[in-house]
DNA sequence: CCGAATCCCTCTGGATACTG
DNA sequence: CAGTATCCAGAGGGATTCGG
């Protein structure tokens, strides 16, 4: 699937149409998946539930730091796009499952991957980040 | 490179410290390179400068949407970051010419592996998305 | 040609309080 | 237990205008 490297240039060819994609607001799909997971809590819930299904209060313990709300509307879009399934069990107390979804499994593969390239190039970065301005680049 | 999927659970362990993450504000590597490159331009950009490098102009009539404020802003973060970079030619007039650093390309294997996910599955997506609320998963 | 500066609007996300 | 409802601050992003 793609994930042998065949040499970098034009290996997003399909995502660009032509070389001046023309219309007005496009609708890359792979800007979608990224913005989509790309929030703040949507990578850290999806890894989660990759090990194995939680209930909501599980959840929020687990992640501290997430406001009940947040956490809601993350489960709610994850559950909207397919990435995760949502079982209500009809007991006394109520208690609610999360679970990936086949579709949200398959999404943890290319995940992985440019997880691995993050904590791999992560001090590479930093230290461009840190860089003053640059005293600019310029060649006559 | 991780390429072979090897059952799904724990693949992004390495992202999460602990079962319970811990902390205040996560500061995830894979969180922020979606975020980084989740904005609205970047992604069309660093494919356009994965096949050549382009001049500012350039850029901006191959993308017309996108406005002068955001190209610059674009390209002055993916710069910032050393995913890209910028030399001045010193000419009358000035032409400035952008590509992708090392870095940059080796961001767009990883990406495309995602760009694949996203066309592929996309249609499952949507059809999720346009489906009404579910009249509620439960289970006595 | 390659920007910077300003204004303004929307969308995301946090805090807090309340409910079936 | 598993959520809703409100309010509010900040970031993202567009339009327009000006400058070296």
């Amino acid at each position: 699937m793609s994930g042998t490297n065949m040499g970098v240039p034009s290996m997003l060819a399909h995502v660009l149409p032509t070389p001046v994609p023309a219309a007005e607001h496009e609708v890359c799909p792979l800007t979608d998946v990224l913005r989509r997971v790309g929030d703040k809590w949507s990578v850290l819930v999806l890894t989660l539930l990759g090990r194995r299904p939680y209930r909501y209060n599980e959840l929020h313990r687990s992640v501290p730091a997430i406001s009940q709300r947040m956490l809601t509307r993350t489960l709610r879009s994850l559950e909207t796009d397919g990435l995760i399934s949502r079982t209500v069990f009809a007991t006394v107390p109520p208690s609610v499952e999360y679970r990936l979804s086949p579709l949200g499994e398959s999404l943890l593969g290319p995940l992985s991957a440019l997880a691995d390239w993050a904590v791999q190039h992560q001090p590479e970065i930093d230290r461009h980040r840190q860089r003053p301005p640059s005293p600019f680049d310029s060649r006559p």
